[in-house]
DNA sequence: ACCATGCTACTATATCATTAGTATTTTCCT
DNA sequence: AGGAAAATACTAATGATATAGTAGCATGGT
């Protein structure tokens, strides 16, 4: 399974944003301001851990992320829904539209959402 | 904030599930087959976090969770939609409902959910 | 071709997470 | 009251995480 920790997290966020990144890009978007080699360092673990790849660029090294954004997602909702939800998408959707901050633009276009998952289902 | 290790999380799960346990029936729950003890001091790192509390009960601890599903989910799914989804509400709730396990039934319920929250939208 | 500079490789360390053992206390039962 | 059983309290070891320093290599510009 796929456990990213809070710091990687942070990085793979970058890689998924940007598609690809060099060490100092990856340490100039994040929100901390992390010595140059620490970067460097959660990525090797990351690549350890084949979640990321690199290619040479120049003397620099390109990284680019292996586990893609839905993946990632999926598991910490999949995780979520189980323990913190007691596997109900129900209660997870409704804890997470309770949010005072969403517009009724984007309600709708939630529903919207779910409405075309819908018609893929009829047609089945 | 609140960041809950996997463990915790498990632990919390139960606690939740059940209102309040004592040691032994977390233990009992969980998936995994710890050692009481185990079990025991990840309860104390809770509660020294202020996350749980306990009373006596006969020999044994009955403890409580002091932290709510609500709190708990809304941290996870804060991080989740700013790191994995870009800040986007319609990324993460297209990747929910891309899962093939959800039922048409459970996405009509899902739709209604967003019907009502609309409509206490235009109360206001 | 050289060398300054930026980058990686390697190493280090403090803290936290995870797991569990041993000693001690408590209390319920006979 | 006394002792077995069960619980907690305390301690600890191991591994992962998070952070960063130093040394040395490579390459891009002049």
């Amino acid at each position: 399974m796929t456990t990213l920790t809070a710091r990687e997290m942070d990085v793979m966020s970058v890689l998924w944003d940007l598609g690809s990144a060099t060490v100092a890009e990856v340490s100039d978007r994040l929100e901390d301001d992390l010595a140059y080699t620490t970067v460097l360092t959660v990525l090797r673990i990351l690549e350890s851990k084949e979640l990321v790849g690199h290619e040479r660029e120049g003397r620099a090294h390109r990284y680019h992320p292996l586990l893609a954004r839905r993946e990632a997602g999926r598991s910490v909702l999949d995780r979520l829904r189980k323990k913190v939800y007691s596997g109900s998408t129900e209660m997870l959707v409704a804890n997470l539209v309770s949010d005072e901050r969403l517009s009724a633009q984007t309600i709708r276009r939630l529903r919207k959402l779910l409405d075309e998952r819908l018609e893929k289902e009829e047609q089945r």
